[in-house]
DNA sequence: TTAATAGTGTCTTTCAGACAATATTAT
DNA sequence: ATAATATTGTCTGAAAGACACTATTAA
């Protein structure tokens, strides 16, 4: 960092730019969505991408909180953390652009709506996310294993649900995120058993399951920012090596 | 990301600037150090702050690779990752610059040199390296956070011994890191038993401890990408919530 | 009535951590 | 000889995962 500013004349410089993009995920359906924009404009114009924008004179998240509201309308109740930044020096066809990526967990939401840019948002199960532009096929994946993670050390399964949900709706967040069901009655007792994870209500839900069976009982999130134990994903051994 | 850049004339906008920072990380003598160079021009001239420069033509982990490699000579046998970018619009009281963060651990090196840029590099115990220039004091935070936490997990501890270690050596490592020690025993049986972690040489160390004992075995880092099970810190409540 | 679910109980295996024991080596 | 260390052994309690069981509710 030292020196070159010194002498630094922007106008001797390719000139740079640097956008905010964000992943934002949700769940629909028990499926695991994120958000899409269609391009309206060359390069990649027809083609879907991450929503995302030109940072202006503020920090990078609340770039990120800017552009995340322009599309989904709702930024409260969302958690919002930055994910990784991309800047190989051809990632965009036109200029040098580096783009500081942002993961977001959102809870349902009502459909998505046209920002100011984009032609179309729409909410989007992962497994058919793919063909994006730019880069954001890649963004989109290190966004994905990123959420896997964090649901096993931290209570975020928790921003995916509305402020009060039952412990079957929790784990319908786990299944769907990892993308495999979990045993409901081991992760029952696990989720009760690690502190500050949930707090009951003392409510019971108006109504059991479509199907048949009691009537849950009605949690909250706790005030834990870390899980302890963690609850870990049952374990592929081919991740390890 | 759309939209904007169609209409985009880089002269239309203040100009910004992208820099990476890195935190490099050794152990020397037992205890955690950092890299950092001397500042010679303002502002935070005679400061102390961490290395870093403006990215060229290049990718970012070129970059960070080429910065680091100024100031200490090793670029090889260096674990690098990405850590996190800081672009609040006042962090540089120059123009808007945003810096992407990497993060490296390094086996004990000979003296840092003086880079192209700064006046001096030189490895500081990480308690003593405060009142640095611009935010680096808040991306050091971040990056022993990172560490501490990437240790559990990952057998990146490896990359601060040589290519050939004892269990002792390792054990140290952490030690420094997290700035507790830990049982030795208990720490011996578990590394070994974590599937590649480390594998053993049949080889033994010339000499035993200088303090007596006997001579210890010599391992190499094993193939495992991930720790499973992790070796976690010993928690500290206050951590969770 | 039937079928599905919410929630709890039990058992086995694994693992972390405390502590002890033994053998080996530098001084 | 002494003292420190490397390595292994033993024990206890926590926790994960498999499985079984009960009570409750929608259809």
């Amino acid at each position: 960092m030292d020196g070159f500013l010194e002498a630094y004349n922007p106008r001797d410089y390719p000139a740079v730019a640097v956008t905010v993009d964000v992943v934002a995920l949700t769940i629909r359906a028990g499926r695991l969505c994120a958000l899409l924009i269609e391009r309206g404009e060359p390069p990649f114009a027809g083609q879907r991408a991450l929503p995302g924008g030109f940072v202006r004179n503020e920090t990078l998240d609340d770039a990120a909180r800017r552009e995340l509201a322009e599309e989904t309308g709702l930024a409260d109740r969302v958690h919002l953390e930055q994910l990784k930044t991309y800047g190989d020096p051809h990632r965009d066809p036109r200029m040098r652009v580096f783009s500081v990526a942002y993961l977001a967990f959102a809870p349902s939401l009502p459909d998505a709506r046209a920002g100011t840019d984009a032609s179309a948002a729409y909410w989007v199960p992962v497994d058919q996310a793919t063909g994006l532009a730019f880069d954001h096929d890649a963004i989109l994946a290190d966004g994905l294993e990123r959420a896997r993670a964090k649901l096993e050390y931290t209570p975020l399964a928790t921003a995916f649900v509305g402020s009060e949900f039952t412990i079957t709706e929790l784990r319908q967040v786990y299944a769907a995120v990892w993308g495999e069901d979990l045993h409901a009655g081991n992760f029952h007792r696990k989720v009760l058993s690690v502190p500050g994870f949930v707090e009951g209500t003392g409510q019971t839900a108006e109504r059991g399951n479509e199907k048949g069976g009691p009537r849950p009982k009605i949690y909250r999130a706790g005030d834990a920012r870390l899980l302890h134990p963690a609850l870990l994903r049952p374990t592929r051994e081919d991740d390890l090596r």
